[in-house]
DNA sequence: CGACGCTTTGACCCGTTTCAACAATGGTGG
DNA sequence: CCACCATTGTTGAAACGGGTCAAAGCGTCG
């Protein structure tokens, strides 16, 4: 049997302690209308006041905000399981924008529905609300990575986080996993400019600790890896997941 | 007659939609315990499991992270009303440390009761829901500060969002405000080395943007500081508020 | 085959860091 | 009340990481 569309949600609110029966149906029983999303389109925008939640089913998404001198930044990226922006469920106005980063799928679930399972079903709710938390610690993290690493440290972080999180949906293959962005987007990702981000990875390359082609990042060397880019796990909050595959 | 000691969070609860006399009854109710906290002592720290959430009652704290190579990040800044950790509500693991920037008393609220609050009172769950998803969007706002923003526009846009959310709690006098950290804890904030913010500091006032003596800050311009800090309140999605006081 | 988007390279430049001192400031104890 | 000391703020000079600009490779796709 082919599975049901929102089971990514339910395989994530499951993820650190099994809901019930009943909760799946509620969850299973949320509308949703599956749209495909091109890639480099924005799926909402800063000042938007959207009244449905985004739930990554393929693809990857990117949260970003742009200053009035044109500058990018890009705030996260999300994979499939994830709800980009779940945040718009409780805050009116949108203060960042969300686009693809290749063609993806996402289901919308409408706020309304959704808020009444969160008061039908508290637990739920605080497995949603602890979702927002964890974007809230990577976005602490992020702070982080921008404010005080060197460059090809930060490359290696986002590296390090996007394995771990696109292993722990089980979308990494070995020590492998697609990662189609350009060096541009990178760069708005980590604040630093195309050429550098460019010549950080070639260092990267050169002390074999990744290889990068065509959109696809294998990591040679996970500790060596994890130590240039002084990655801890602990902010993913990733419940009863080892370190590494 | 005094102010209940948890006042500030009533008062917190109440600015988005008004609350119910049940509801602020049963927040009045809440246990806590005050306890006061010397400048530059940490409250907790990264790897703790605290039982507590802590509401920041008089005084300044911050969020910081740490690198294994001894480079220290501010997250973000708290005002008196704030929680900062109420994300440990649902996290089990803190990500990031507290410390006292001054002098300061909070009220350390256990989690047992402010679980069982929510869910007695959904519509105080969304709210301190919520209050978590507004420290996301600063987190989010502070990204884009260290990452694209040049020096003195990251140290303005830092005494806009202060000057906004102090006014926002009446704590702002005129158009000054007290701001009593370090240009050590400034370079932390933003990235920067403390002699480049003193350079930097010292353009603003240059500028006669700002002036900044023994912990006080009052801005001059605040049209043209926001300009130089690229600041756009939205991100702090307080209601009903006007841009400046 | 040619155009377009992305990556890569080179040369030069500038914002920020580093290092090192020195000046204010404020608190403490004799 | 003053001498002392620890912080914090300020300044200068030199070095460097990363930025800027510009052009050249390279795939891919129409």
């Amino acid at each position: 049997m082919p599975d049901h569309p929102l089971e990514p949600l339910v395989r994530k609110l499951n993820s650190n302690a099994p809901i019930s029966d009943k909760e799946r149906l509620a969850v299973q029983n949320l509308p949703f209308t599956v749209k495909h999303i091109e890639a480099d389109q924005d799926i909402v925008r800063e000042g938007d006041q959207p009244s449905n939640c985004c739930l990554l089913l393929d693809g990857l998404l990117f949260l970003y905000k742009t200053l009035p001198d044109g500058a990018r930044q890009i705030l996260t990226f999300h994979v499939p399981g994830d709800i980009p922006d779940l945040q718009s469920l409780h805050l009116e106005l949108l203060d960042h924008s969300m686009a693809a980063a290749t063609d993806s799928s996402v289901a919308f679930i409408p706020h309304e529905p959704l808020r009444e399972l969160c008061h039908a079903y508290p637990r739920l709710a605080d497995k949603l609300w602890r979702e927002t938390l964890i974007d809230g610690a990577i976005f602490r993290e992020w702070v982080l990575n921008v404010g005080q690493r060197e460059a090809a440290s930060r490359i290696a972080h986002i590296l390090c986080e996007m394995f771990t999180k696109l292993q722990a949906v089980g979308l990494a293959r070995g020590n492998s996993f697609d990662f189609p962005i350009t060096q541009a987007e990178l760069g708005d990702a980590t604040g630093l400019t195309t050429v550098h981000v460019n010549r950080s990875i070639q260092k990267l390359r050169g002390d074999r600790l990744i290889s990068w082609e065509k959109g696809r990042c294998t990591i040679f060397d996970w500790d060596r890896l994890k130590e240039a880019a002084m990655f801890d796990a602990t902010y993913l909050h990733l419940v009863g997941t080892s370190d590494r595959g």
